[in-house]
DNA sequence: GAGTGGTCTAGACCACGGT
DNA sequence: CCGTGGTCTAGACCACTCG
């Protein structure tokens, strides 16, 4: 038989990925379709389809009805980042988490937040042990969370309460590196200036904003991620 | 019937979402089995299993064979995150890509390329239009890259030459905040200690190390992502 | 050992969107 | 229009892993 009979999906995924590299289909270029394929390999074609598809959601190939399935122009490459709960963050180190609440406060929020004319403006320090690990700074849509106001935030950190009474639909999230703000520096137990690692994320339920927030990692907060997969057998 | 006979699979995922954000599910409870629910539903197990793994593709959901599928216990968000191709990047806010080779010299590399005793190491700067956009600190494995040695990388940007000779199925990335070391800094238009984003990259193609990158932008960069579903229509 | 998810199959219908 | 990918179905076998 012309092919040694590649019937799992994943395999099909390796052979179309090693023909990509091996320049026999090229960025730009239309591939055969998938029932083409399904009978070159001697599978199904949903078994196709799951190896393009995956591919396509790699960022490797492009597809569209009718147009067909084409490599990718520029190899994207995507990465899947975990974001952050603090407190799992700090305790897989193996340390001890604390959290403290700096002020909180109704005040009218910044535009970010949307049209919202009422919310809560919260700010805290996140603990590693006894090093501070996070500054928060964090505004809360009242609007469509009313029950915040009831909430101290005084012993239970405002994300993980949010979380448990708010979870969102989707969110939006900025990664930067700025100069550590002078009043917040001190606090961080870093220099005024120092650069630092700053995560803004704003989350919605539906159109509704929940929160917009921002942590101020003390110096030498990094994130990690992985691209592609690691076991890739033949 | 009891119920209204969902079965779409993206239909499914809203609902399943749905009853963990009621908290009819929660966190860390096992939920029924792929055959029961396609039952409650009145869809086929495959198109059970597609919601059910997205959902755990999305961190959602923590699946294990004959252990079941239960709500993650800590609803872990998991962003996607394109990973920049610089020229494109700039070319995408429609500025001029250029590209200026600093230095290349071969040397024994760092640890983090791995056992490798030959390497080529490149120094080089991107611009968007005529300002500086990232300083590029490279080094590419020669063991397993040979005809590296024979590439100026003068006009032709290393990432480029790479992404088209030595594709990599796999990598390591990290994101952090730096002061930007004095030397670099003035290439960058940055004053010394400036904060500036920095990307850690080392890829490899099965288990051999291609390269190991460090970009350092200009003050100002960002990498933006979202997180979960726009749509979520039931 | 046995229950659960992981996957494959062969066939079908549908939705999108080039031509 | 009509080719292509997107999805669903009903059934089957397999692989993992918990108890």
């Amino acid at each position: 038989m012309t092919q040694p009979q590649i019937n799992n999906w994943q395999a099909i995924q390796n052979e179309v990925l090693r023909r990509i590299h091996a320049r026999e289909w090229t960025p730009g270029q239309v591939i055969p379709n998938e029932v083409d394929l399904a009978a070159e390999f001697g599978c199904a074609r949903a078994t196709m389809n799951r190896a393009l598809r995956a591919l396509a959601d790699a960022g490797m190939l492009e597809r569209r009805r009718k147009a067909g399935t084409r490599v990718a122009l520029h190899p994207v490459s995507r990465a899947t980042v975990d974001i952050p709960v603090i407190r799992q963050e700090i305790e897989a180190r193996g340390l001890a988490y604390s959290y403290k609440l700096i002020t909180r406060a109704t005040a009218k929020p910044p535009v970010l937040l949307g049209p919202t004319q009422n919310a809560l403006h919260v700010t805290a320090l996140h603990y590693a042990g006894d090093a501070p690990y996070a500054f928060e700074d964090r505004w809360i849509n009242l609007d469509t969370l009313p029950d915040a106001s009831a909430q101290p935030f005084t012993k239970l950190n405002a994300n993980e309460w949010l979380l448990r009474h708010a979870p969102f639909t989707h969110g939006d999230i900025r990664f930067s590196a700025l100069a550590a703000p002078a009043r917040h520096a001190k606090r961080l137990g870093a220099d005024p200036g120092a650069p630092v690692f700053v995560i803004d994320r704003t989350t919605w339920d539906h159109d509704q904003t929940i929160t917009s927030v921002r942590l101020i990692f003390a110096p030498g907060y990094s994130i990690h991620t992985t691209i592609g997969r690691p076991p890739m057998a033949d």
